[in-house]
RNA sequence: GGUGAGAUACUCAAGUGGCCAACGAGGGCAGACUGUAAAUCUGCUGGUUUUUACCUUCGAAGGUUCGAAUCCUUCUCUCACCA
């Protein structure tokens, strides 16, 4: 393959997904000097220091990162410990606590634990934006606040929204933005990613590297947001809706299975290694009725589980999957419970945590949710003698009861 | 600082003395149908084995009343207009 075709195609993948490139021509440049001079670069992308529960929307951005790597890019992943402190206005979150030092490298850990399932750890440098933030000074903040002006921060969205609205903006969120661009600047990034929302943030780091005459321009990639399990918000841990790239292969495997079909293409897009021809081929025959969407469910599923785990547990979950939901059977593993004496179905059912109130459970009861060894039960009053039972509520939650 | 409006369950939003555990919508849960998909239909959606009952809840604390989410007082917070 010539040079030009291999850029091409390196672009091709780099393109697939993305929401916005600004300025693709840099890359190309970078691109080109890797393949000519095997000359690396830097890609460049902040974490908040916080939490590090990592979710497939995370991946989508690490992913492509994971791309850069595989065409010459160093990642830099930055862990905003500094900024962190101020909390990013993006999606308005508080102001925050400084974390202490210790905190701050046990996330680090885990982010790390958490990021090599994709990144490649040889090509991946981890740094704390606090250890060249920390050096500026009142007199280099004070200097980093000049090459800006309010009327163009408020151009901002979010802030331009929350200024007409007349609802607080606090000082100290002004310099975030302008933070995260000064991390481009200490350390020379050639690309910066992230997400759409970040757009102003990933600007400023250009910005700056002008301001501050770094000698280089930083390319912006920015990702779309990845839709939750619901198929409208983006995905959070905190709407629930998410699957964690730590969550068991069974559970991250019902998760995908529990997707709409429209929402399924978007995942294939976004998370799957499949080619984009390939992915188009697919819903063809899914649209022709060749195939049937729940195996192409089932295929996504497999090829996630096996990312983040391997492909004998992404059997297993396909395995036990089909046997809990197609065949009507029980999971193999139940959470087992034991009480004392005789006891109330409802009870029963708050004690294995499969009801979070007696209520809830005689509301399910009468409505037909509750089944015990199998068989539907009615009486909401019924007692639960000595013996072992199996207790479902709905479809999809199990227990293992002994009574004394 | 001044004036006015408002705070109701997960969210939006009715209710202005008893018929209110509180209309309605969204969301959520469950059932039917399915592929744990979508769409559709149905039921439920504060708690408690006194379940045609009882207890707690309508920003907070007091008060009036046989009885308050609804009336009064004080407080807290939010918003709008003016400065």
């Amino acid at each position: 393959m010539g040079e030009n075709s291999m850029i091409d195609s390196a672009l091709k993948e780099i393109r697939r997904g993305v929401s916005e490139i600004i300025d693709e021509e840099r890359i190309t440049k970078l691109l080109k000097n890797y393949f000519e001079n095997k000359e690396g670069y830097f890609v460049k992308a902040g974490f908040d220091p916080t939490a590090p529960d990592l979710h497939l929307g995370h991946t989508v951005l690490l992913q492509k990162m994971a791309l850069f790597q595989k065409y010459g890019a160093t990642v830099q992943f930055i862990i905003g410990d500094f900024t962190g402190m101020i909390g990013d206005p993006t999606g308005k979150s508080e102001t925050r606590k400084k974390l202490d030092r210790d905190t701050v490298i046990k996330n680090a850990k885990s982010y790390e634990e958490q990021v090599f399932k994709i990144l490649d750890p040889k090509k991946t440098q981890i740094l704390f934006n606090s250890s060249w933030i920390n050096k500026l000074g009142s007199a280099g903040m004070l200097e980093l606040t000049t090459t800006f002006n309010v009327a163009r921060m408020l151009e901002r969205e979010d802030f331009e929204k929350r200024y007409k609205a007349n609802a607080p903006i606090s000082i100290s969120e002004f310099l975030y933005p302008l933070l995260q661009g000064y991390d481009s600047v200490a350390i020379k990034s050639d690309i910066e990613m992230g997400g759409t929302d970040q757009k102003f943030n990933l600007l400023m780091g250009r910005h700056l590297q002008r301001a501050y005459n770094v000698g280089k321009e930083q390319a912006v990639v920015m990702m779309p947001l990845l839709e939750g399990l619901d198929g409208v918000n983006k995905m959070s841990k905190s709407l629930g809706n998410y699957i964690g790239v730590t969550d068991n292969p069974n559970d991250m495997f019902g998760k995908i299975l529990s997707i709409s079909d429209d929402l399924m293409w978007r995942y294939y897009e976004l998370l799957s290694s499949l080619s984009i021809e390939q992915i188009s081929s697919l819903k063809q025959k899914v649209n022709d009725g060749i195939l049937h969407p729940k195996i192409a469910k089932e295929n996504l599923a497999l090829e996630i589980v096996e990312r983040f785990h391997n492909r004998d547990l992404a059997q297993v979950a396909k395995t036990e999957f089909d046997k809990v939901h197609s065949k009507n059977q029980l999971p193999t593993d139940i959470a087992k419970y034991q009480v004392e004496s005789s006891i109330w179905i409802a009870q029963a059912l708050v004690d294995c945590k499969l009801e979070p109130s007696t209520s809830q459970a005689r509301r399910d009861i009468k409505q037909n949710a509750v089944s015990i060894n199998q068989v539907k039960i009615k009486d909401v009053q019924m007692q639960l003698e000595a013996g072992d039972y199996i207790l479902q509520v709905g479809k999809r939650k199990f227990a293992k009861i002994k009574v004394i």
